[in-house]
DNA sequence: GTCTATAGGCCGATAGAC
DNA sequence: GTCTATCGGCCTATAGAC
């Protein structure tokens, strides 16, 4: 390992990419290995198949969540329920960016995989499980400023439901409003959840 | 038409089952033909291409969402807002009892082809459209029950994208707690939104 | 460990008999 | 309008030289 970056590195990462972009099924191991800059054969000396790619690949996302997702959001703002907006800012501006083609990579690969492939929906859960987990991190640090009895199982799961469906409405509409649109009215939700005090 | 039923509908209703079960690209034509007991080249009589074919499935499911779709739930209830939870309910038993096969086939395809295929697209955006229209119209029947100045627009996009980020978890964990989890937030969060009243 | 070559299968689409 | 036969292409996966 080292040089210029492993081969099963830059196969693992091209499958990462091409997989978020085009789909499993679209993404051929030739076009994988092309733009990895290795031969068609060459993956096969790492992965016994294509499933066996797929789920380095979900285990690849699964270690990079919080180095690579949280943590970036996490450095700009020290309040934690900001630092949950923080994270679907930068979901946004991918999604935005990218003009739909790079969304969740893992929500793609939920309906597209999960109900096929019992290895992969595993992989798959872990990782929402871990994303559901840093989010209700952020909100047990915010604790006391949530009513009493506020349930932070749910709310976490609601986060990601509310950020799944949301890129969902914008790749339909090729449009980032609906995103914005269902943030805010998270906002508005997490707002009501919230102690009255003296100040919003 | 008539008879036992149009070969061409047979093909259609044959292609809506499958693209939702197994999705657009791993629906072959031989076995859409097949299970519309017609042969592979009969499906070229009436469709040009396999997209065309995609065409006419989201024309049909967007025929069918007000009558199959809204107005079963409608039904069951006189309550406005009891009616977008009726249908969310049909939602429900339908991902539970195909143990999360059968989702909303819209939004598989959304994420399967909606990026790449511009007329697909807009079929997609036009089916949404019409969902959250026809909720939009269940919280604008009970207007005067919500807070003066609610954005019923955002509302009804924000229970769709409830719906469809809740449906995705449920496929990941191959479970329909997330779906109950998310509902009852969403039911916290839209009763939240009413005005105060004497009871409830 | 990397590459070439190719097997073997499935797919979308076409041509044409009836 | 329905069916058969088939083309050409792409795909996963394998075999084997270097």
């Amino acid at each position: 390992m080292g040089e210029v970056a492993a081969t099963r590195e830059r196969i693992v990462e091209s499958a990462m990419r091409l997989f978020a972009v085009r789909g499993f099924e679209r993404s051929s191991l030739a076009d994988i290995a092309a733009a990895a800059e290795a031969r068609g054969g060459s993956v096969y000396h790492f992965f016994r198949t294509k499933r066996e790619l797929l789920e380095a690949v979900l285990e690849t996302y699964l270690g990079a969540l919080v180095p690579h997702i949280f943590e970036p959001a996490f450095a700009r703002t020290a309040d934690p329920i900001e630092q949950i907006f923080a994270v679907l800012a930068d979901y946004r501006e991918r999604v935005r960016t990218t003009e739909f083609t790079y969304r969740c990579p893992i929500g793609r690969l939920a309906l597209e995989v999960a109900g096929e492939d019992p290895g992969a929906r595993v992989l798959i859960d872990r990782n929402f499980a871990a994303w559901r987990d840093a989010v209700r991190g952020c909100l047990e640090r915010a604790k006391t400023r949530f009513r009493p009895g506020t349930d932070f199982d749910a709310l976490s799961a609601f986060v990601l439901t509310v950020m799944e469906g949301a890129v969902m409405q914008c790749v339909a509409e090729a449009s980032i409003e609906p995103f914005d649109a269902s943030i805010a009215q998270l906002r508005l939700f997490i707002t009501s959840q919230l102690r009255k005090t003296k100040r919003s």
